[in-house]
DNA sequence: ATAAAAATTGCAAAAAAACGCAAATACCCT
DNA sequence: AGGGTATTTGCGTTTTTTTGCAATTTTTAT
């Protein structure tokens, strides 16, 4: 086999799985380990991947991971959030859990709006407390630390009590079969009270969660009214989740 | 599986999920604990993440507005916190009313203190949630924008079902004949409630407070158990509360 | 206070990389 | 064509990296 012919072959096998082994191009090229080092180093030189411990990875690997990570990632939540405001009308009695997704829909929260906002998150009700029109109530607990919202008995007790108009859900995954799922049985508990009581849930997430699930169940894909991502409400992957009759956003 | 998939994989589950725990990457990964705490420590060293016990922390949760040493405070308050916090032992209960007192407090209490906070004070409970090994209970109602307390008629029960070893009261007004003051119904039910249900009643003020009094009654001097301020102990302007039995720090 | 879980440390085996070297091959020139 | 040169390739050895394991300490939970 040619050089030119193995550096083709190995930047085919990275475009297909972004990923290569050296012991695997090794054999499948039937030439010597030393050999396929020699080439990943060359066409690492050239900058056309990247040579990691044990083979080498496709220049898109860095990129996907850190858009993701710094630009991607804020920047759906901004549109998330911008999609979740217009839900809110004065007057109405809105339900939030925690996570970024629901800070994010605080910071965006129209500055002429009144509304009462109830929550067990700090870090939303601090947003909250900085709008000039919004009551914020605050559900009592333990606070979580990690997550930074109230859980508990007591909290659960508490949201028994509002009736709200709607109920904001940041979520950690989401799919058909399990609906809204938790790694944390707290917050769970909380959360399926939350769903329990509000008039309209709505979901929000990024795109990511869709179609992952967690040990403990929050509530079902019945129980919810709207689903919120940062992608086009047509989008294919969303079209199950419309076809159980929920509202996509 | 590369070392850094496992790290593009950790970064993910972090950026979707908040936190990760160490034993779930491992069986996810197919690597051991070992090798995954590793990546956490590298991961760390880059300032990617924050490793705790069991896994870690992502950034965007952590720290951005919730830094302690935000700014600069006066010189008393901060003599006033350093003798508070000794006041404190491991597996107290502690209530604390809010104001920026308080909250120097909060700042000062050292590392190895274990014990709980209850409040209704929201920066008070920022840094008490900063703290590592004190547990942070809020108490949920209405929160009064203006001094970022919680205070109504449902704190006012809750308060009612703790029993705290001691009560930190950041107060606006003191004088021997009316006591301790406020200008906030709600404020002063809910410290009312606090000093009936704790053993002893500290209450902490910048020495201008001293002598002035306001429209409504938190309690009466007969019921403070300490009284700390940036002044000594002897004092002229302190001695005569010294007199009426309280404990001058 | 005690037991369980997790972190740390040191270590050893395995995998991979680096390096030098020699054989094989390709290339160039007269 | 053929000799000299350069390139490529594989091999053995050494070095580095990675990984898992065991023993110990630390932390956490009960």
């Amino acid at each position: 086999m040619l050089k030119q012919e193995r550096h083709a072959f190995i930047m085919r096998q990275l475009n297909l799985h972004n990923k290569v082994l050296s012991n695997t191009l090794s054999s499948s090229m039937h030439v010597s380990e030393d050999t396929v080092r020699r080439d990943l180093q060359e066409l690492s030189e050239e900058g056309r991947l990247i040579k990691v411990h044990g083979g080498a990875l496709s220049l898109s690997f860095n990129d996907a991971h850190f858009s993701s990570e710094k630009f991607y990632s804020p920047k759906s939540k901004r549109i998330i959030a911008e999609k979740a405001v217009k839900l809110i009308q004065n007057g109405m009695f809105v339900l939030t859990s925690g996570g970024t997704t629901i800070v994010e829909i605080a910071k965006c929260l129209p500055p002429q709006l009144k509304a009462t906002f109830i929550t067990g998150s700090i870090p939303a009700a601090i947003e909250y407390m900085a709008h000039p029109h919004i009551d914020v109530i605050i559900i009592g607990d333990k606070i979580l630390k990690d997550s930074k919202i109230t859980a508990g008995a007591e909290a659960i007790s508490k949201v028994k009590q509002i009736n709200a108009n709607l109920c904001f859900l940041g979520i950690n995954a989401i799919d058909i079969e399990h609906g809204v799922t938790e790694n944390d049985w707290d917050v769970a508990q909380v959360k399926k009270e939350m769903v329990a009581t509000s008039e309209k849930v709505v979901c929000v997430t990024i795109s990511e969660k869709l179609n992952t699930y967690q040990p403990l169940q929050t509530c079902s894909i019945g129980q919810i009214n709207y689903l919120i991502t940062e992608l086009e409400p047509d989008n294919k992957i969303l079209q199950p989740y419309k076809k159980q009759g929920i509202i996509i956003i």
